[in-house]
DNA sequence: TAGATTGTTAATCGATTAACAATC
DNA sequence: TAGATTGTTAATCGATTAACAATC
């Protein structure tokens, strides 16, 4: 227990960003093949990303695939290798806490399964929902979520219950065993260490956003003033 | 125009990331106001958002906030100093396009207004649900695009179609004139430089959460495993 | 006053990019 | 061969963190 680190382990030097682009880059593979390509090059993946290809070699060579200078990296060899280094080979359970709008949005997303990711079940707390099925998912009464972590051993827990609930909902599917948190609550949750929390911070994009607007809207209000 | 860099635009030194924690920043300001407090510490703010004190005063101190020793920043005017950085107090028009699953959950999203924005349409190719509303935002048929954002002088498009839709869809948006867009599709937008793309990319995120799962899962497997 | 807190400089960390030799 | 492409080192860039004097 607490190794610091392996020698084997094959993916090291794989930081946050790169993991953010390796499904893109599978998706673009998958579409070479299917247009019959053999390989594909550090080029043409960067120009889809809108990076550069150096950037796309550091990331293939961090997954340990190798390329051929003229024709770039077998396609077969590296949709394997990016399978692989995502883990979508491996199925992974997941609930889901909030069945609000945004809750039954996701629940009816249809790529769930791509990532090996399968919904054992859905949790609130009104009534009027609970037992009927979402895409195949039963929505469930929320004081069933320990148990229901427990059974399925869920390691996945998707948050979209209102803010002030979020803590504490966290907290009991982290209790029960989940191991990621998939949060769509605007909070920055307190886990243990070994709790993967991933926030889809909306409030955050729309604060970039709202800010970038204010700023062109300063900058061309400038250009139409007369200089003093 | 295209002057570069004025000397008098008071947000300079505010990176990307310290915009992102903008609206969190002032959900607490508000909250401590709401609570009776004067005024808030850099300490308070940096542990609600998992950060180093440090971080937060390098933020206060791009948005021109200053605060006092042994106090923290003034709750009136740090809220106003926030508003204004983040551009709260304007107000700009969005469409939606793409009234799917996620579509619909967004336009229930009661939280646009907080950040200014109006919805003045969502915009579809299905005769079943074009001309009904969802939460007072009427569907119109996607061939009156370039027509309401022009007449609105729209400047956010949110984009949820499929993928396959997604650059014809935002490049029609773009050449009517929409200067901001908030892009749920799982591809790498061709736009001006001019225009702002913030894309929220679930399958990036599901990519994170499975790759984390598959470290983990093998550490485990390791510490299970007899040294050989 | 002593202690808490700000403001700011310098150091660190990590990711991206440039440069270029090696290879087919 | 010439040219396209990989692989890798070093440089750059930008954000975070540490350190500490200044202040109330």
């Amino acid at each position: 227990m607490n190794k610091p680190k392996d020698a084997d382990d094959p993916i090291v030097g794989l930081s946050r960003s790169s993991i953010e682009r390796l499904y893109s880059y599978y998706l673009l593979a998958i579409y070479a093949k299917q247009q019959g390509s053999s390989h594909i090059s550090s080029k043409r993946l960067a120009e889809n990303l809108l990076i550069g290809d150096t950037q796309v070699r550091k990331d293939m060579a961090a997954i340990n695939l190798v390329g051929q200078p003229k024709r770039g990296y077998a396609i077969d060899e590296t949709i394997r290798a990016l399978r692989e280094a995502m883990g979508l080979n491996q199925v992974h359970h997941a609930v889901l806490c909030g069945v609000g709008n945004l809750g039954r949005a996701l629940l009816e997303y249809s790529r769930f399964s791509e990532f090996g990711f399968k919904m054992v079940g859905a949790f609130d707390v009104r009534e009027e929902i609970i037992g009927t099925d979402i895409s195949a998912t039963r929505i469930l009464h929320i004081d069933h979520l320990e148990q229901v972590v427990e059974i399925f051993a869920v390691e996945i827990g998707i948050l979209t219950v209102n803010v002030w609930a979020a803590q504490d909902i966290c907290d009991r599917m982290v209790k029960s065993g989940v191991k990621a948190i998939w949060n769509f609550a605007p909070i920055h949750l307190k886990t243990p260490d070994n709790v993967l929390v991933r926030n889809e911070d909306f409030a955050g994009s729309l604060t970039v956003i709202s800010h970038y607007l204010r700023g062109q809207n300063r900058a061309m209000a400038r250009d139409l003033e007369p200089p003093e």
